[in-house]
This record gives C-alpha cells, sequence and structure tokens, in this order.
DNA sequence: CGGCCATGAGTTACCGATACCAGAAATACG
DNA sequence: CGTATTTCTGGTATCGGTAACTCATGGCCG
C-alpha cells in the first residue's frame, strides 16, 4: 500500500480511505489512487484490515457432513447472500461429533470470524462458553431449539412429522411405522419421533413400538428397514421414513420386488430430494425449506453484524406436504 | 495475550512460544501458561498471528456450484485432509463463471490464504495474472490440462469417456448416442465429447451428428434427451451419458415408460452416484475418485505449502467402469 | 467581513501477534 | 576451573492496515 500511495502522491490513510470509502475522498486524488493500484498490480491485505479494524467479513458454518447433500442447498443459501454482501464462507465439518464441532468452533474464534452458523442444536459446554465470551453472533440451524444460543433459523422437526403422520393417518392407514435415524445423538431425530408419537395420539392410533425403528443413514439402510417391518408378524400398511436418504432406500427395493406401493405398503418420506417425485410411483414427502434456511441464516446474522437488529430473533420457517402417489 | 504473560510472568514472547513451540519453553513456563490461558479463557488471534508471520493456514477453494453434490465428495476430502493438518477451509461458488471465479479468487488473495483449488481449469487472464503475481500455489481439479497453473489432480475425462463408448461397442451396440452439458463453456464436457469421438474411431463406427446432444443439467433433462434421441428415425441403441444426473433422468423416464433397459436402449452413466446401482435396472457407470482428488489435492497443496516438495505435479487418477445391467 | 462549519488530506498511535537479536543462566568440555 | 555452547527468556521493531485526531482550505451565513 505504502507504494501505491507514493505513486498517487499521497498518504497511506488517504488510499485506505479511497478503496473503502471513496465517497470521502476528492475525484481527483480517486482517479489518481484507483491508476496507482491498477499499475502496482496491488491487492490489499484484509488480514492486517480486520486486525486493525477488528472487524471480519468472514462467516464460519460448521455442518454435520459436507458430503450429505442435505445440507448442500442451504450452504448454497448461505453462500449465495454472504457473496451478495460481500462476505466470505469459512466450512467445517464436524462429522457428527460434539467435539469435532467445539473444534471448529475454537477454529472459527481464532480467525475471529464475524459470526457464525451451526447447523447442529446441541454443543459442548465449553462450546457455549467460548461462544458466550466472544460475543460473536450466532445461528442455529438444526431445529427450532427452544433455548437457543443466540438466533434460531429452522422449520419444526416436530411439527413436520407429525403433520406427516396425520396426513397418512387422515388417508387411511391404521398401522403407521416410522423409520428415523439414531435419536439418542441427533436432536432432529428426536423431534421428530416426537412429532410421530403426538399424532398418532391425536389420530386416536395405538403406538406400537415394534413399528418403530433407528436406523444408520443410507440406501441399503432403508431397504433393510423396509424389509424388517415387513417381515414382521403384523407388519405396517404405510412406513414414514423421517432421515437422509432412508425413503430411497425403501422405494427402489420395494421396485426390485415388485411390490405395489401403496398396494403392500404406503411409502412416505421426509427429505425434499428432486429424485423422491420422479421414481415409480413418486413418493409422497414433506418440502422443507433448505435454500431458504440458509438465505435467511445469512440474512439475519448480517443484520445483527451490521447492527440493524440486536434482539434474539427465531425464524420459524414453512414446511409443507407434497402428496404423491406412493400413499 | 497481554494479560496472559502478566498472570503467568513472563513475557507476550514467551507465551507466544509457549503456544506455537512448547519445546522451545521449559516444563515450568510451559504449565504457568497454560494455566493462565485457562484461567483467563485466552483465544490467540491468528490474524495477528498470520499478518505478523506472513503465513496463513487457510485454503480457498471455488467449486462451480456448492450445491451440485457432485463436488461434495470432493469437498469432503479436502476438508478431511485439512483438519488433520490444522488447516482451515473457505468456499466460494462460482456458479459456472469466469468472472465471479476471479472474483473469488481476489477475495482469497485479500485473505492472504495459503493456498487455492479451483475446480474449473479455464480463467479469466486476470485471474491467472493474479495468481501468478501472488505465488501462492494452487491446485487445478476439473479435467487433467495440458497447460496447468501449477498443479493438476484429476482423472481423463477424455480417457474415461472413450473407455466407456469402446466398452459400449464391445458389447456390440453399434448406434451409440452421447449426452452431455454444454461443451462451449465447460472444459469437462468438451473433453468427454472428444473421447466419445476419439472411441467412435477406434472402433470403428461411424459418427453421426444426429446421435450427439447437448443438453442443460437437471433429471427432467435426461428424460427429454432420452425421448429425443429415441424419437428420431434411426434411433440409437444405446446412450451415454455424460453428464450430471442426466442418466438418471433418463433411467426413470424408461421405468416410467416402462420401456425395458436395455432391451429397447442400453444406458450408461458418468457419475457414480450410489443411486444407480440401486435403480431398476442397475445402470452402468464409471467409478470416478472424487474423494480421492480432494484428498490428494489437499495433500499436493499442503507438502507444496510446507515446503516438502516444490515440483508442479500432475496427478492421474484412476477411473474404472462399472458394468450393470443396463447394459 | 469575521466566524463557523463542511470537506479533504495528513499524523500518530495502535490492533495482537511473531521475527530477530541479545543477554542471562545453565550445561558442557578440555 | 575457565571458557565455549546450548537453552531459555526478554526487548524492540514490524507486519499492513484503520481509528481518532488535527489541520488547512474554502464556502456560507448573518
Amino acid at each position: 500500500m505504502r507504494d501505491v500511495a507514493r505513486m498517487a502522491q499521497v498518504s497511506t490513510m488517504t488510499v485506505s480511505r479511497a478503496l473503502t470509502d471513496p465517497a470521502k475522498v476528492s475525484p481527483d486524488v480517486r482517479a489518481r489512487v484507483a491508476e496507482a493500484v491498477r499499475a502496482v498490480g496491488y491487492v490489499p491485505n484484509k488480514l492486517a484490515g480486520s486486525l486493525s479494524s477488528s472487524r471480519s467479513r468472514i462467516i464460519g458454518l460448521v455442518v454435520p457432513s459436507i458430503e450429505n447433500s442435505l445440507f448442500a442447498s442451504t450452504v448454497q443459501g448461505i453462500s449465495d447472500v454472504l457473496r451478495r454482501h460481500g462476505h466470505q464462507l469459512m466450512i467445517a465439518d464436524s462429522g457428527y461429533s460434539m467435539e469435532a464441532e467445539e473444534a471448529a468452533i475454537r477454529a472459527f474464534l481464532e480467525q475471529r470470524v464475524a459470526g457464525l452458523i451451526l447447523h447442529d442444536t446441541t454443543h459442548t459446554p465449553a462450546a457455549v462458553e467460548m461462544i458466550k465470551r466472544s460475543g460473536v453472533p450466532v445461528v442455529e440451524n438444526g431445529t427450532l431449539v427452544p433455548e437457543p444460543l443466540d438466533m434460531v433459523v429452522s422449520y419444526s422437526n416436530h411439527d413436520a412429522a407429525k403433520a406427516m403422520t396425520l396426513h397418512l393417518a387422515r388417508l387411511g392407514y391404521r398401522r403407521i411405522g416410522f423409520v428415523s435415524l439414531h435419536a439418542a445423538t441427533n436432536a432432529r431425530s428426536r423431534d421428530r419421533q416426537v412429532g410421530y408419537r403426538a399424532a398418532l395420539e391425536e389420530a386416536g392410533l395405538p403406538f406400537d413400538p415394534a413399528l418403530m425403528l433407528e436406523m444408520p443413514p443410507g440406501l441399503a439402510s432403508g431397504a433393510e428397514a423396509l424389509l424388517r417391518l415387513m417381515d414382521s408378524a403384523a407388519p405396517p400398511d404405510a412406513i414414514f421414513f423421517a432421515g437422509d436418504v432412508l425413503a430411497m432406500g425403501a422405494s427402489l427395493e420395494c421396485a426390485r420386488r415388485g411390490w405395489p406401493v401403496p398396494g403392500k405398503v404406503a411409502i412416505a418420506a421426509f427429505d425434499n430430494f428432486d429424485l423422491l417425485g420422479h421414481l415409480v410411483p413418486p413418493v409422497t414427502t414433506l418440502k422443507l425449506p433448505r435454500l431458504e434456511i440458509g438465505r435467511r441464516s445469512a440474512e439475519v446474522l448480517l443484520d445483527r453484524i451490521q447492527g440493524r437488529s440486536s434482539a434474539p430473533v427465531s425464524v420459524d420457517l414453512r414446511f409443507e406436504i407434497i402428496h404423491r402417489a406412493s400413499t
């Protein structure tokens, strides 16, 4: 920057102003600085800038898994909004572990990020402590937490699972199976289970533990869950797959075996993969606002960072049931 | 840090050493510093550290689209390796535009990243110029470029497309259709087209322009390509879908119409989505080393950054043909 | 016409770490 | 036992910007 200043015959301070707040500098000087910047090939050092102003334009994001396409649209939404506002995105992957999440959060705070977005909603005490002390604004994404760290942007996993279960009940299904990921380690699965049971109660259907399964994620896992449930003495007439690609695995397994859906068993899914609508038969599913979650998360975070708001926001985004031929 | 130094009764210099290179400090002092760090809740400022040492542990990654699950495993591979080595990942999304890529690169250089990974292999002149001047090491990923900026880690799109086309020819198919993304804007598609034609020639099959289609990405797009090719006067007996989820869309369309595969037409895919193996019938595809590309990219980049190598590496990773019932 | 304020540019002091050099203490060695 | 080395620790300058303040200029007002 010193070179630029010398070449433009001004002080470094003026160069700094010409670049960050051009309105404060006369057009003449502005032009000279711009020319010098080009001539020197000057690339500002944001590290120094952030250090000096103690303001950074970096947002840290922690997702359980980068590879999982469910999170991809949320990340895309965040990235879109941040880019429009000239901010950068740092991503870390917790591998579904709270300890790894804590490490990622620490690394982000060391980089002095301007804000954090966390997909998970349960954290280690140390992580919570660090965040509180740092005063960095945070958005949580996974589910509508009753006591958020700061801000939340999500839909209600509980309500969504309940709505779909009730939908099945209204269609006349009486033995509705429920397959989800392991609830002990996953707040989202927990919420969905509770929603499922709430719906059963509301519909006046008995809860049968034999109809509720927890599986690891994956296509094969969905197929296995299907077979296990259908092999039992009193098989379900509908199954609600509330996790990852489980429903897809199950649907494809039915196709392989030639089982009529919903003739033999109805299938409903939680996630709105495009693909579910293209299977034969197309699968009834919930449409979740994944992209919107990303966008809104970035927006509320930026609002806070730029001082346009201070209240701890909680955004409840709407889901939708897409009824298709599988139920 | 000053607080920590005071509390541990040492200079800031010693605190710095105790944290970055503990071996250089006596065990006694090391313990006092550690204790003080805990007591104060000290979080080091990497911004200041990087500025001072002109070394950062941040890697910048530019992908065409974050949402596209094809890139997700590569990102995962990068993230895994970086985390193991205590580095951070910044991601930007170019939306398949060279100008946006240039902007992302500029932003990364302003943050003084230690290295860059670019998925695309064609860049604006300004971007190339900036990178060269900065001296930051770069890995390109999209395809094996003849004249890389610096390092390349990829498989050969040309060879892969050629291998699959030859595979189809050897199976006895004579009119092999080819569907890819728009080649004018995508070096990968271009390489694949060339590979396809090279294979036809090698197999002694005529090239029929009517059998070659360019489509936008997407499930629906694949279905449409299928119908267009099959509706023609001389339909193909096999179609090789060399882009995104095109093959999946086509396969599902066949299922919907009840067309036997490969009875009516054989289908082969380029991308190794899990799902392709679970469709009915399972689809023949190429197995591409996506995760490995990410890992190796991060590894060669770190090697360079840590001075363990200096040569411009070019890593050619192997692909594999997964033969399934669809051909 | 004097005083006041808005505008544009410069000066100086940091931001919070590390590099580099130097000095003190501890250890080694002939 | 004196000197040569190593090991540990501290002082100071500096990385490349920005905040906060100062100062000169010029237009506007009563």
